[in-house]
DNA sequence: TTATAGATTGCCT
DNA sequence: GGCAATCTATAAT
């Protein structure tokens, strides 16, 4: 996979805005070996401004400092003791808005997510097996940290954009034919606001019986 | 200084 | 469908 970032400025807009247009765009962890790479399926927007379920909202913190900087940025960060969250950061330093990714196609790279996930490799491979196995890999915001082997220490505060970056977010031209918006997952604040946006009909969205309506 | 809730997941019944 | 795991940011003492 020889593609380019995204620009910087594709993060500097509203959330919202970017949040919808990062759907069909592909997730990729470069190293040595295949790249691990997915296709996002499902993002939810974080506004900071008159947003009480963003992590941004009461100003910054040593935590969340990385959405107070530049568009374009990592903010990963660990949550219930178990588990990374891949956010990216959109507008600049007055406006700590953000685009949370919640889940992946996989694209390429399987049996090194299948590896890092403790999944059999076996399931991933066997081709009657692969829709279910698959969806084991990246559909939900830690399991896809899990799958690209993303962590704070490692990849927090990292240049999205950057040609030489092994944490990227890619344009190979594929558009989702309906996009679907839900209320935010797992909330209690603000959750009667629709800032979660999906491709309709996918089958890697997170959650076990995932039923999007149309939006 | 201590308590609690959290942008989740996987295993149990 | 219910709930434990397991850490940390933030609220409450």
């Amino acid at each position: 996979l020889e593609l380019k970032p995204l620009p910087r400025a594709f993060f500097d807009r509203d959330p919202r805005r970017v949040a919808r247009d990062l759907l069909g765009k592909l997730l990729i962890r470069r190293g040595p070996a295949e790249p691990r790479a997915g296709r996002i399926v499902e993002v939810e927007a974080y506004l900071a401004a008159d947003d009480p379920a963003a992590h941004a909202f009461r100003g910054p913190t040593a935590r969340n400092r990385v959405l107070f900087g530049p568009p374009g940025h990592a903010y990963v960060y660990f949550i219930y003791g178990n588990h990374y969250c891949l956010n990216v950061s959109c507008l600049g330093e007055s406006e700590a808005g953000c685009v949370l990714i919640r889940a992946l196609e996989p694209v390429s790279g399987m049996r090194a997510m299948a590896r890092a996930r403790g999944v059999p490799i076996a399931e991933c491979t066997v081709l009657e097996a692969r829709p279910l196995a698959l969806r084991k890999l990246t559909s939900g915001p830690g399991r896809l940290c899990d799958a690209l082997g993303i962590t704070r220490p490692r990849d927090n505060g990292k240049d999205l954009t950057a040609r030489a970056s092994d944490l990227i977010i890619a344009d190979d031209r594929f558009r989702p034919r309906a996009i679907a918006t839900t209320p935010r997952i797992g909330i209690v604040k603000a959750a009667d606001r629709e800032l979660r946006f999906v491709i309709a009909g996918s089958e890697f969205l997170s959650g076990k019986n995932p039923k999007p309506k149309r939006g």
